[in-house]
DNA sequence: CTCGCTGAGGAGCAATTGCTCACTCGCCAC
DNA sequence: GTGGCGAGTGAGCAATTGCTCCTCAGCGAG
């Protein structure tokens, strides 16, 4: 994209105009009066000096970010944000990767008087241990979900919040309940007692949440954690569900699963979820892309939290259908690799 | 300058800022409130972030243009515009190039009612052929200085005028009289007749003026065009001359040379030019950066037309002494041989 | 412990910029 | 000739941006 489909006379005129403007900081206003013009004109000029690539405007940007893979998750399923950990050899240091990221961006994010609510996994599990504010923060940290039969395992939202609310000088609210109970009557017990709706209602009133996201395979932290059996998993595969969030499944078009076992769950709804502010999907497993599609779909998660391998397999799921639907670019796209993923042709 | 005295985590957060506000298109307001600043610490950090070099705005000019040569002279000589014309092979082309650069910025410039006052030259002389205004103009051409003993010459004021005239549709006011005369009595004589005082006149209250250089080898305009003998010309060198703008001597300091000659001469003086709102001056020969930078350094010329050669022998010529003192620059500089051009460190 | 200094941070304002809208001009069909 | 039609233009306004000045926290000296 350099000397392409302009004239030479365009070409010298907006190379001269952008390089007034540009590199020795005139205002639009002085270069119009210099190459007389009008001011609008010259505005004119200068986008179109963009746009065509006679500017050209990049990020020298650390290796280890990936900020285009952000700018295109962010572009394919209107997220507010997204953050891309680098890659790392082994799972684990992975998972820390995307943890840190998350706890900084926790820590960038959470004010006084802040209520966030926490789902449970591995992944929202490991961000306790990266969560170090400068300062005392006042927040109020709710479990957003029931404990796993595995009580011991500091993947439990429980845990998480003490975790976090011990390190930053907040309070945390537990969920005294199991994630799922034998039948629904039985949730509606348990919905009753005053300490379980206090915290779910103090947690549908959060301005932010921290969830994972959960796969539908045999090996997902549900039947890990023993909240569904190996039998129940695979009846949601059935259903056509590809991953969870808080408990909720959906399917690869982020439609929700209706299922006998929604009402067996004791944690905040799906709909509870969409009027949270800010909803924080943390992922790093590599097996589970299509659990990730699926629940980007649902537009519940404002800012999803991932890996690098998994942010493309993501995008490879998603891209190839509709290649720019979701976001129009709102200006003109600079570097090389977004052109790449957005199919933007000139004129 | 690219991954320099910065921390890890500034790096990351000045290129995650930058990133978002040049190339996602965000407003600083947005950006500051995606990463919990105030928006005045974003505008601070993309200031950072410009003049550490993790932000690098090019201009992908064409070949033939030398941009940041244009702004090395504007920075050295406090010139309101430069432009320098691409290198040819024989002076004469080198000429017509220089000779349309400028002819195609009094296009630009030009409009209805202006009054623009020639002087002579062979580089002036040349600027009419590649004068083609898109539309009429109606402006006044006049001519600024006598003409040479050798009339037929279209390198004579009265001569450009004309051209221009009739080229553009505008009219042309000649002055009848020639560049020397014999002594300051028959100087003031000639000034005395009401077409010659009304031509001059005219031409002082000029917006804007267009002029050659000249130098004082025994070659020069005014040798050949018989306006001044071989002694005379050595005599101002003797004096500390380097050259002439409309017949008005000056030294390598810019400093006007009192001589004889100034009283014979028949030319709006230095002093009715710093009137001049836009003094224009057109170079093209090899052999005078001397003559340039001395009239450069007189401060009358606000607009300089110069070949690529002679923009860089008259910057080697100025530059070691004092290499950045005329105009400080105004912002982060970007472009790698501005740097070169100007000793700016950081910080 | 208090004072003053320094540098970061933010409110508020002025300048700059982006954008909308109404208009003109040239072009083509009728 | 004439009547749209569309591209390009500049006026004017609203939003964004740059900047100045003031405040405040941290820190070293007295």
């Amino acid at each position: 994209m350099r000397p392409d489909n302009l004239s030479e006379a365009e070409y010298e005129v907006l190379a001269r105009i952008a390089h007034r403007y540009y590199v020795d900081d005139r205002t639009q206003e002085e270069v119009a009066r210099e190459f007389g013009l009008s001011r609008p004109k010259v505005q004119r000029l200068l986008e179109r000096a963009r746009w065509s690539g006679v500017v050209d405007i990049r990020i020298v940007a650390p290796p280890w970010l990936n900020l285009d893979l952000e700018t295109r998750l962010r572009a394919e399923f209107g997220l507010a944000d997204a953050i891309v950990a680098s890659r790392r050899a082994d799972p684990q240091s992975q998972r820390e990767a995307v943890a840190r990221s998350a706890a900084q961006f926790l820590e960038r994010r959470l004010h006084d008087g802040a209520v966030i609510a926490f789902g449970h996994g591995r992944d929202a599990g490991e961000v306790p241990r990266f969560f170090r504010p400068q300062r005392r923060l006042d927040c109020e940290f709710v479990s957003a979900m029931g404990g796993s039969p595995r009580v011991d395992t500091p993947t439990n939202p429980n845990a998480i919040c003490q975790a976090l609310a011990s390190s930053s000088g907040g309070h945390s609210r537990s969920l005294y309940a199991p994630a799922y109970v034998e039948n629904t009557e039985v949730r509606d017990r348990f919905l009753e007692q005053e300490a379980i709706a206090d915290t779910l209602g103090a947690a549908a009133v959060a301005s932010m949440a921290l969830v994972g996201i959960g796969s539908v395979d045999d090996g997902c932290t549900m039947v890990r954690s023993g909240c569904l059996s190996l039998e129940e998993i695979a009846w949601l595969r059935d259903q056509g569900a590809v991953g969870d969030i808080l408990g909720s499944y959906v399917d690869a078009r982020g439609r929700l699963i209706a299922s006998p076992h929604r009402d067996r769950l004791i944690a905040l709804s799906i709909d509870d979820l969409r009027r949270v502010e800010t909803v924080v999907a943390v992922v790093s497993e590599a097996e589970k892309p299509l659990a990730v599609l699926g629940v980007l779909r649902a537009g519940v998660v404002a800012v999803l939290v991932i890996d690098e391998d998994n942010a493309h397999a993501v995008l490879d799921l998603a891209g190839p259908g509709r290649p720019n639907e979701t976001e129009p670019a709102r200006g003109p796209v600079h570097r090389q690799e977004e052109v790449v993923g957005r199919t933007v042709s000139p004129a």
